[in-house]
DNA sequence: TAAGTTTTGTTGTATTTGCAACTTTTTAAA
DNA sequence: TTTAAAAAGTTGCAAATACAACAAAACTTA
């Protein structure tokens, strides 16, 4: 997983902080940034503490689009344009770097050098969310919660890269993430393993098939 | 919704296209691009004619992540990442044009106005894609299929300004990018249009709630 | 325009799933 | 170390959905 600062030195980090006259931003916990910012169009870095990406459904459900961890990389413009619909909150006190996305983008920049390290760490970054977003998708299409299971655990196979993984997250958040009936899919993976294709004991699966 | 060459004249594409070393191949109806390329890292532009960007899942069911239309950019990179995984597959003749990702990220590049113009508007297309992206996982995470209608239905009048709507695809492929039964979903529109919550008639839909 | 093909529309039925309502186990906090 | 809270694990049942198998309508195209 790329990182914006990949390639940059602490002082490197500093400079381009600097040149691009990033400022950084303390919150509470369970408060909406987005709503804090006067200029829509930054790009933030999550230094410390937690947040989610929120989306608002035409009848007021919340879908958690992204669990925001240190490090993670967003940008505001883009969850500005539909009206309304996204929001951000911090799940805990939380310190945020924005810079100016016009200040990054700025014709007569000087240091390209950093410059560019910059953008292209940018890029990688939002490709490696599409490619989480592409997985996820893949999975809700399937039809049945046997197949989105499955899906989803030769997925994390492939990343650990062994046939016995540990779930990164628990199973109640598992259900989330399928979006399936938590209760429904305990029943579900009982079955799996009866019919041993899998075997599994709380976080711990071990795929036979 | 961004496109590539935005800001340029006929002719500044032109040099742009020269400038990156840009070089454009043609490409028979159901031909596998991905294949066909020497260099994973290329950013790619379909010039012509139309193809699907697939995923193939553990147990080899395939699934359509991106329709691709004239001017649709993608990168090659991020599709070679994971295991073969990503297929590019013409659907008609067509043609695209393709450049080194290390031509557009080349540190000396002379040409700055361009080189950043060209930057802009693909992070722009980007962040596009993960909108498209995240709307489509708000739909799949709705768990009955009136649901999803409705969020879908809800999403596209807002798009087309108008409670009024007509569906850019047939209720065959509707029922494909919602994930759902084709004839489950036709009874479930019934139902809405009993329930007095739409009107329909084919592809118009008329939103009464 | 006739034949073929795709899309739309419909319905019965078996299966799957969500929901509700629990108990037990694990984890965190006082 | 007791208490509280969260997560895991169960089960019955009603409701929703996939699947299959059609007919009718709407389009291609020869």
């Amino acid at each position: 997983m790329a990182k914006i600062f990949d390639g940059f030195t602490p002082i490197e980090k500093k400079k381009v902080l600097k040149l691009f006259e990033a400022n950084i931003l303390k919150f509470d916990k369970d408060v909406s940034v987005l709503s804090k910012l006067t200029n829509a169009n930054k790009i933030c870095i999550l230094k410390s503490g937690s947040a989610h990406i929120l989306r608002t459904d035409y009848d007021g459900n919340e879908t958690i689009i992204e669990k925001l961890l240190p490090e993670a990389v967003f940008g505001t413009k883009m969850m500005m344009l539909d009206n309304n619909e996204y929001d951000l909150i911090t799940t805990e006190e939380s310190e945020f770097i924005f810079i100016d996305y016009d200040y990054v983008i700025n014709k007569n920049n000087k240091n390209v050098s950093y410059y560019q390290k910059f953008i292209i760490n940018m890029l990688d970054i939002i490709s490696d969310k599409i490619l989480e977003q592409n997985k996820r998708i893949s999975i809700l299409t399937k039809k049945s919660t046997r197949e989105k299971l499955l899906e989803y655990f030769h997925e994390e196979s492939n990343k650990q890269f062994s046939r016995n993984l540990y779930l990164p997250f628990n199973l109640t958040e598992l259900a989330e993430y399928l979006s399936v009936d938590r209760s429904a899919m305990m029943r579900e993976i009982k079955r799996l393993r009866e019919d041993k294709i899998i075997e599994s004991s709380g976080k711990h699966i071990r795929l036979l098939i």
